[in-house]
DNA sequence: CTGTGTGCAAAGGGTTTGCAAGTAC
DNA sequence: GTACTTGCAAACCCTTTGCACACAG
C-alpha cells in the first residue's frame, strides 16, 4: 500500500491508506457513497481531495456508465505503466442484478471502422449478469 | 415535430417544440448548456423537466463519456421502436479536436466474450478525429 | 524546515421540489 | 373540465474554495 503511494509520488498519510484499503476491499468499481460508508470519522472534503489526487496521479480511474452514476476503480498494473495515458485495455461490465461494476481485461479488443472518422480509442461498457447472479 | 411528440404521447407545447428544434439543429449530441444558449427567455427548471420527460418517453437518450460531461441526443427511429428498451445499435464518437459527439449507426456491432459473464448489451464510445477536423 | 495534507466553515453550481396559475386536449 | 405543464422561489445535494493548523519527508 505504502509502496503504491510512494511509487506514484503521493505522500503517505493515514487517510490515504484508509481510502486505498476500501478500494482493495472491493474487486470492482465503487462509488463515492460506498467509500463513505466504509470510512468512519472522516471529512468528506478531504475524501474529495484525496480522490482527485489519486485520479491525477493515476492510481484510480473513473468509469462512466449510461446511468450517469460515477464510479471509480483502482488502475491495473498495465494501466499504471504510464503516468498520464491510461492503457484501458479493459471493459467495464455492469451486472444488472447486483449492480456491481467489474473491470475486466480482454485479450482481443474489438476494432470498429467508422467511415469518415479516425478512431484512436474505444471505451466499452457491457451489461448483463455476472457469474454470482446467474 | 408535433407528430413526433404525439406519437410518444407527450403533450405538445411551445416550449417542447422549441427544445426539439434545438435537437434537430444539431447532427450530434448536445449538452444542456448548448440547449440553453439556443433558447431565449426560458425557464431553466422547465427545461430540466422537459428533458426528463423526453428521456422517460424515449425521445432522447443520454450519453456518458469518461469525462463525465452529460450529453443528450435524439433517439433514432430504430431506437424509438420500443418505448422502454432502447435499441442502441450505434456508437458514440467524440472528436478530440472539435469536441463534438456523434451518434453513429454501425452495421456489424462488435461482440465480446467475457468468461463468467453473460453479456446482453454493449455500449461503445469511440474517440478520435472527425472528418471535418482531419 | 518546507511543502503538502487535513479539517472546518462557507460558498458554488447544477438539479429537484412545492405550489399556484396557465394551458392542452 | 381534468390532467398536465409552466414559472417562480426555495430547497437540496454534491463538490469546490479559503484558510489556519498539522504533518510527511
Amino acid at each position: 500500500m505504502k509502496r503504491l503511494l510512494k511509487s506514484k509520488k503521493v505522500r503517505v498519510t493515514d487517510f490515504r491508506l484508509a481510502v486505498l484499503d476500501v478500494f482493495n476491499k472491493y474487486p470492482n468499481a465503487i462509488s463515492i457513497e460506498q467509500i463513505e460508508t466504509e470510512l468512519q470519522n472522516f471529512d468528506r472534503i478531504t475524501l474529495y481531495r484525496t480522490l482527485k489526487t489519486f485520479k491525477e496521479k493515476g492510481l484510480i480511474h473513473e468509469i462512466s456508465m449510461p446511468d450517469q452514476q460515477k464510479k471509480m476503480a483502482l488502475c491495473s498494473e498495465a494501466c499504471m505503466e504510464n503516468d498520464h495515458i491510461h492503457h484501458h485495455n479493459h471493459v467495464h461490465f455492469k451486472c444488472r442484478s447486483c449492480q456491481h461494476i467489474f473491470c475486466l481485461d480482454i485479450d482481443r479488443y474489438p476494432q470498429i471502422a467508422l467511415p469518415g472518422f479516425q478512431v484512436d480509442q474505444l471505451e466499452i461498457q457491457a451489461f448483463g449478469t455476472c457469474e454470482a447472479c446467474l
